[in-house]
DNA sequence: CACGCGTGGCG
DNA sequence: TCGCCAAGCGT
Protein backbone atom coordinates (compact mmCIF):
# COMPACT_ATOMS: atom_id res chain seq x y z
CA UNK A 1 0.00 0.00 0.00
CA UNK A 2 2.84 2.44 0.79
CA UNK A 3 4.93 1.37 -2.41
CA UNK A 4 1.51 2.00 -4.40
CA UNK A 5 0.68 5.35 -2.64
CA UNK A 6 4.31 6.94 -3.14
CA UNK A 7 4.77 5.57 -6.71
CA UNK A 8 1.19 7.04 -7.64
CA UNK A 9 2.50 10.09 -6.16
CA UNK A 10 5.96 10.13 -8.32
CA UNK A 11 3.53 9.77 -11.30
CA UNK A 12 1.10 12.38 -10.89
CA UNK A 13 2.12 14.61 -7.99
CA UNK A 14 1.36 18.81 -8.89
CA UNK A 15 4.75 21.27 -9.74
CA UNK A 16 4.01 23.42 -7.06
CA UNK A 17 6.68 26.22 -6.29
CA UNK A 18 6.90 25.36 -3.06
CA UNK A 19 7.72 21.86 -3.24
CA UNK A 20 10.40 22.68 -5.30
CA UNK A 21 14.35 21.75 -3.70
CA UNK A 22 15.24 25.70 -3.75
CA UNK A 23 12.41 26.86 -1.80
CA UNK A 24 13.08 28.38 1.58
CA UNK A 25 11.26 27.51 4.83
CA UNK A 26 9.70 30.87 4.77
CA UNK A 27 8.16 29.75 1.70
CA UNK A 28 6.82 26.85 2.77
CA UNK A 29 5.66 28.21 6.25
CA UNK A 30 3.80 30.86 4.21
CA UNK A 31 2.30 28.55 1.56
CA UNK A 32 1.13 26.01 4.54
CA UNK A 33 -0.72 29.52 6.65
CA UNK A 34 -2.40 30.65 3.17
CA UNK A 35 -3.71 26.75 2.00
CA UNK A 36 -5.14 26.54 5.77
CA UNK A 37 -8.48 26.40 4.16
CA UNK A 38 -8.02 27.68 0.72
CA UNK A 39 -7.54 26.26 -2.20
CA UNK A 40 -3.97 25.89 -4.29
CA UNK A 41 -5.44 27.53 -7.26
CA UNK A 42 -6.07 30.75 -5.31
CA UNK A 43 -3.00 30.55 -3.43
CA UNK A 44 -0.84 30.39 -6.09
CA UNK A 45 -0.89 33.91 -7.92
CA UNK A 46 -0.84 35.77 -4.01
CA UNK A 47 2.16 33.37 -2.86
CA UNK A 48 4.50 34.68 -5.96
CA UNK A 49 3.27 38.05 -5.51
CA UNK A 50 4.08 37.21 -1.37
CA UNK A 51 7.32 35.94 -1.66
CA UNK A 52 8.58 38.74 -4.51
CA UNK A 53 7.88 41.16 -1.71
CA UNK A 54 9.12 39.54 0.86
CA UNK A 55 11.32 37.10 0.55
CA UNK A 56 12.14 36.35 4.07
CA UNK A 57 11.11 36.78 7.71
CA UNK A 58 12.51 39.94 8.44
CA UNK A 59 11.00 41.99 5.22
CA UNK A 60 7.86 41.13 6.31
CA UNK A 61 7.96 42.44 9.98
CA UNK A 62 9.76 45.22 8.78
CA UNK A 63 6.30 46.15 6.91
CA UNK A 64 2.98 47.52 7.93
CA UNK A 65 0.70 44.95 9.11
CA UNK A 66 -2.15 47.05 6.70
CA UNK A 67 -0.90 45.87 4.27
CA UNK A 68 0.09 42.41 4.77
CA UNK A 69 -4.13 42.30 4.89
CA UNK A 70 -3.79 44.22 1.49
CA UNK A 71 -1.46 42.01 -0.08
CA UNK A 72 -3.52 38.64 0.92
CA UNK A 73 -5.93 39.72 -0.86
CA UNK A 74 -9.04 37.70 -1.76
CA UNK A 75 -7.50 34.70 0.24
CA UNK A 76 -10.35 35.03 3.09
CA UNK A 77 -10.01 34.60 6.80
CA UNK A 78 -7.49 37.71 6.62
CA UNK A 79 -6.70 37.32 10.20
CA UNK A 80 -4.08 34.89 8.96
CA UNK A 81 -2.11 37.45 7.10
CA UNK A 82 -2.13 39.64 10.08
CA UNK A 83 -0.48 36.24 12.62
CA UNK A 84 1.30 35.41 9.46
CA UNK A 85 2.83 39.50 10.23
CA UNK A 86 2.95 38.83 13.80
CA UNK A 87 4.68 35.44 13.38
CA UNK A 88 7.85 37.12 11.20
CA UNK A 89 8.41 39.47 13.69
CA UNK A 90 8.42 36.54 16.41
CA UNK A 91 10.75 34.87 14.06
CA UNK A 92 13.05 37.97 13.76
CA UNK A 93 13.10 38.52 17.48
CA UNK A 94 13.65 35.08 19.09
CA UNK A 95 15.27 33.09 16.02
CA UNK A 96 17.65 35.70 14.64
CA UNK A 97 15.46 35.34 11.10
CA UNK A 98 15.64 31.82 10.28
CA UNK A 99 11.95 30.07 10.39
CA UNK A 100 13.01 27.19 13.25
CA UNK A 101 12.97 23.55 12.47
CA UNK A 102 11.08 21.74 15.68
CA UNK A 103 7.66 20.96 15.61
CA UNK A 104 7.47 22.78 19.73
CA UNK A 105 9.31 25.77 18.09
CA UNK A 106 7.04 26.40 15.01
CA UNK A 107 3.95 25.85 17.61
CA UNK A 108 4.65 28.65 19.45
CA UNK A 109 4.26 31.13 16.70
CA UNK A 110 1.05 32.57 15.95
CA UNK A 111 -1.01 31.27 13.19
CA UNK A 112 0.93 27.91 13.56
CA UNK A 113 -1.18 24.77 15.08
CA UNK A 114 -0.82 21.28 14.96
CA UNK A 115 -0.76 20.59 11.49
CA UNK A 116 1.49 23.70 10.37
CA UNK A 117 3.93 22.85 12.69
CA UNK A 118 4.27 19.49 11.59
CA UNK A 119 3.99 20.52 7.71
CA UNK A 120 6.93 22.58 8.24
CA UNK A 121 9.07 20.44 10.58
CA UNK A 122 8.81 17.81 7.70
CA UNK A 123 8.27 19.18 4.36
CA UNK A 124 10.50 22.25 5.06
CA UNK A 125 13.65 20.48 7.32
CA UNK A 126 12.78 16.99 6.49
CA UNK A 127 11.72 15.50 9.46
CA UNK A 128 9.61 12.25 10.45
CA UNK A 129 6.34 13.94 11.85
CA UNK A 130 2.76 12.73 11.48
CA UNK A 131 0.61 15.08 9.65
CA UNK A 132 -2.54 14.73 9.52
CA UNK A 133 -5.02 17.17 7.25
CA UNK A 134 -8.13 16.59 6.27
CA UNK A 135 -6.96 14.74 2.87
CA UNK A 136 -4.92 12.49 5.01
CA UNK A 137 -8.10 12.53 7.57
CA UNK A 138 -10.38 11.56 4.46
CA UNK A 139 -8.44 8.75 3.33
CA UNK A 140 -7.49 7.49 6.36
CA UNK A 141 -11.54 7.17 6.95
CA UNK A 142 -12.02 5.66 3.85
CA UNK A 143 -8.99 3.27 3.19
CA UNK A 144 -8.74 1.92 6.79
CA UNK A 145 -11.98 2.84 8.78
CA UNK A 146 -14.74 2.38 5.91
CA UNK A 147 -16.26 5.33 6.83
CA UNK A 148 -17.40 8.01 3.80
CA UNK A 149 -16.10 10.96 5.64
CA UNK A 150 -13.69 12.02 8.82
CA UNK A 151 -15.49 12.72 12.31
CA UNK A 152 -16.39 16.34 12.03
CA UNK A 153 -13.19 16.61 14.72
CA UNK A 154 -10.00 15.34 14.68
CA UNK A 155 -9.65 12.30 16.94
CA UNK A 156 -6.74 10.95 19.11
CA UNK A 157 -7.85 7.41 17.54
CA UNK A 158 -6.91 9.45 14.02
CA UNK A 159 -3.60 10.76 15.16
CA UNK A 160 -2.47 7.41 16.15
CA UNK A 161 -3.69 5.64 13.32
CA UNK A 162 -1.44 8.39 10.92
CA UNK A 163 1.51 7.51 13.62
CA UNK A 164 1.27 3.74 12.48
CA UNK A 165 0.92 3.97 9.09
CA UNK A 166 3.85 6.63 9.05
CA UNK A 167 6.82 5.52 7.54
CA UNK A 168 10.23 4.61 10.64
CA UNK A 169 12.90 5.88 7.30
CA UNK A 170 12.06 9.97 7.41
CA UNK A 171 12.99 10.48 3.90
CA UNK A 172 10.51 7.88 2.78
CA UNK A 173 7.72 9.27 6.01
CA UNK A 174 8.23 12.93 4.23
CA UNK A 175 7.32 11.61 0.78
CA UNK A 176 4.71 9.12 2.60
CA UNK A 177 2.66 12.29 3.98
CA UNK A 178 2.89 14.24 1.45
CA UNK A 179 1.73 11.55 -1.02
CA UNK A 180 -1.21 10.73 1.34
CA UNK A 181 -2.13 14.71 0.82
CA UNK A 182 -2.00 14.65 -2.92
CA UNK A 183 -4.10 11.42 -2.88
CA UNK A 184 -6.75 13.13 -1.08
CA UNK A 185 -6.52 16.32 -2.75
CA UNK A 186 -6.46 14.67 -6.34
CA UNK A 187 -8.77 11.37 -6.19
CA UNK A 188 -9.95 10.84 -3.49
CA UNK A 189 -12.00 14.03 -2.85
CA UNK A 190 -14.81 14.63 -0.65
CA UNK A 191 -17.66 14.77 -3.11
CA UNK A 192 -16.93 12.90 -6.09
CA UNK A 193 -14.00 10.54 -5.02
CA UNK A 194 -12.18 9.29 -8.63
CA UNK A 195 -11.85 5.86 -7.41
CA UNK A 196 -11.47 4.03 -10.72
CA UNK A 197 -8.00 6.28 -11.09
CA UNK A 198 -7.15 5.27 -7.19
CA UNK A 199 -3.69 2.93 -6.76
CA UNK A 200 -5.09 1.25 -3.77
CA UNK A 201 -8.94 0.62 -4.27
CA UNK A 202 -8.06 -2.78 -4.01
CA UNK A 203 -7.26 -2.25 -0.33
CA UNK A 204 -10.16 0.48 0.02
CA UNK A 205 -12.81 -1.11 2.84
CA UNK A 206 -14.81 1.74 1.99
CA UNK A 207 -15.19 0.59 -1.25
CA UNK A 208 -15.18 -2.70 -0.37
CA UNK A 209 -17.99 -2.23 2.28
CA UNK A 210 -20.31 -1.14 -0.53
CA UNK A 211 -19.12 2.82 -0.24
CA UNK A 212 -21.80 3.68 2.51
CA UNK A 213 -23.32 7.24 2.92
CA UNK A 214 -21.82 9.70 5.71
CA UNK A 215 -23.23 8.89 9.11
CA UNK A 216 -23.60 12.80 9.66
CA UNK A 217 -24.48 15.87 8.09
CA UNK A 218 -21.89 19.11 8.10
CA UNK A 219 -23.05 22.12 9.12
CA UNK A 220 -22.82 25.04 6.91
CA UNK A 221 -21.81 28.06 7.90
CA UNK A 222 -24.06 31.47 8.00
CA UNK A 223 -22.89 34.12 5.98
CA UNK A 224 -26.49 35.99 4.62
CA UNK A 225 -27.29 39.04 6.87
CA UNK A 226 -24.40 38.23 9.67
CA UNK A 227 -21.88 40.11 11.24
CA UNK A 228 -19.12 38.09 8.69
CA UNK A 229 -20.96 39.42 5.52
CA UNK A 230 -20.42 42.94 6.85
CA UNK A 231 -16.95 42.30 7.71
CA UNK A 232 -16.60 40.64 4.80
CA UNK A 233 -17.93 44.08 2.71
CA UNK A 234 -15.26 46.67 4.95
CA UNK A 235 -12.58 44.42 4.36
CA UNK A 236 -13.12 44.74 0.35
CA UNK A 237 -13.40 48.72 1.07
CA UNK A 238 -10.07 48.78 2.91
CA UNK A 239 -8.17 46.16 0.69
CA UNK A 240 -9.51 48.73 -2.61
CA UNK A 241 -7.73 51.46 -0.52
CA UNK A 242 -4.09 52.35 -1.97
CA UNK A 243 -2.44 54.06 0.69
CA UNK A 244 -4.76 55.28 3.55
CA UNK A 245 -8.69 54.78 2.87
CA UNK A 246 -10.38 56.68 0.10
CA UNK A 247 -13.48 57.06 2.37
CA UNK A 248 -15.73 57.31 -0.23
CA UNK A 249 -14.99 53.35 -1.31
CA UNK A 250 -16.30 52.61 2.51
CA UNK A 251 -19.28 54.62 2.35
CA UNK A 252 -20.30 53.24 -1.38
CA UNK A 253 -20.01 50.19 0.47
CA UNK A 254 -22.20 50.81 3.69
CA UNK A 255 -25.65 51.35 2.76
CA UNK A 256 -26.45 48.56 0.38
CA UNK A 257 -24.76 46.45 3.28
CA UNK A 258 -26.22 47.60 5.83
CA UNK A 259 -29.69 47.50 4.23
CA UNK A 260 -28.59 44.14 3.47
CA UNK A 261 -28.36 43.44 7.07
CA UNK A 262 -31.34 45.38 8.55
CA UNK A 263 -33.78 43.52 5.86
CA UNK A 264 -34.34 44.19 2.48
CA UNK A 265 -34.71 47.67 0.97
CA UNK A 266 -36.52 50.49 2.38
CA UNK A 267 -35.98 54.47 1.43
CA UNK A 268 -36.34 54.93 5.12
CA UNK A 269 -33.00 54.89 7.35
CA UNK A 270 -32.30 51.07 8.97
CA UNK A 271 -32.76 51.83 12.44
CA UNK A 272 -29.70 50.87 14.09
CA UNK A 273 -30.48 48.93 17.23
CA UNK A 274 -31.67 46.33 15.02
CA UNK A 275 -28.56 45.83 13.23
CA UNK A 276 -26.07 43.43 14.57
CA UNK A 277 -23.00 44.76 16.23
CA UNK A 278 -20.75 45.10 13.82
CA UNK A 279 -24.12 46.69 10.76
CA UNK A 280 -24.74 48.97 13.78
CA UNK A 281 -21.06 50.30 14.31
CA UNK A 282 -20.61 50.48 10.39
CA UNK A 283 -23.77 52.33 10.28
CA UNK A 284 -23.13 54.44 13.12
CA UNK A 285 -19.57 55.18 11.13
CA UNK A 286 -21.61 56.20 8.17
CA UNK A 287 -24.07 58.72 10.07
CA UNK A 288 -20.68 60.32 10.37
CA UNK A 289 -20.08 61.58 6.70
CA UNK A 290 -20.87 65.26 7.49
CA UNK A 291 -17.88 65.22 10.05
CA UNK A 292 -15.13 64.54 7.64
CA UNK A 293 -12.06 65.39 10.10
CA UNK A 294 -13.29 63.16 13.18
CA UNK A 295 -13.93 60.25 10.03
CA UNK A 296 -10.83 60.39 8.81
CA UNK A 297 -8.71 60.16 12.06
CA UNK A 298 -10.84 57.24 12.69
CA UNK A 299 -10.97 55.12 9.99
CA UNK A 300 -6.64 55.67 9.78
CA UNK A 301 -7.11 54.25 13.50
CA UNK A 302 -8.95 51.43 11.82
CA UNK A 303 -6.30 50.59 9.85
CA UNK A 304 -3.74 51.44 11.93
CA UNK A 305 -4.77 49.96 15.25
CA UNK A 306 -8.24 48.53 14.75
CA UNK A 307 -7.84 45.73 12.13
CA UNK A 308 -7.11 43.50 14.47
CA UNK A 309 -9.58 43.60 16.85
CA UNK A 310 -12.02 43.95 13.65
CA UNK A 311 -10.73 40.50 12.54
CA UNK A 312 -10.10 38.81 15.67
CA UNK A 313 -12.70 39.91 17.59
CA UNK A 314 -15.88 39.64 15.74
CA UNK A 315 -16.70 43.28 15.94
CA UNK A 316 -15.53 46.49 14.87
CA UNK A 317 -13.83 48.58 17.19
CA UNK A 318 -13.64 51.85 15.95
CA UNK A 319 -11.37 54.43 18.02
CA UNK A 320 -14.16 57.18 17.97
C1' DC B 1 -14.50 21.21 22.70
C1' DA B 2 -17.80 23.46 19.81
C1' DC B 3 -17.78 27.36 17.56
C1' DG B 4 -16.65 31.43 14.49
C1' DC B 5 -13.81 32.96 11.01
C1' DG B 6 -13.74 34.90 4.22
C1' DT B 7 -14.07 33.68 -0.24
C1' DG B 8 -15.22 31.60 -4.63
C1' DG B 9 -15.91 27.49 -7.54
C1' DC B 10 -18.25 23.43 -8.44
C1' DG B 11 -21.64 19.36 -8.51
C1' DT C 1 -29.73 27.57 -8.01
C1' DC C 2 -27.48 26.81 -3.65
C1' DG C 3 -25.22 24.21 -0.20
C1' DC C 4 -20.85 22.00 0.29
C1' DC C 5 -16.11 22.31 0.50
C1' DA C 6 -11.10 23.97 0.58
C1' DA C 7 -3.06 21.83 3.22
C1' DG C 8 -6.87 24.93 10.35
C1' DC C 9 -6.40 28.05 14.22
C1' DG C 10 -7.57 30.24 18.58
C1' DT C 11 -10.77 30.77 22.09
Amino acid sequence: MHQAIVNWFGRNARDLPWRSADCSPWGVLVSEVMLQQTPVVRVLPVWKDWMSRWPDPGSLAAAASGDAVRAWGRLGYPRRALRLHAAAAAITAEYDGEVPGSYDRLLTLPGVGSYTAAAVAAFAFGHRETVVDTNIRRVQARLSSGQALPAPALTAAEMRLATELLPEEPVLSVKWNAAVMELGALICTARSPRCTECPVRAECSWLAAGEPEPTYTPRGQAWAGTDRQVRGAMMAALRAAESGLQRELLFAAAPSIVTQVHGTGTESEPDSDALSPVGAQLHRLYALKAEEDQLARAIEGLLRDGLAQALDGGRIALPL
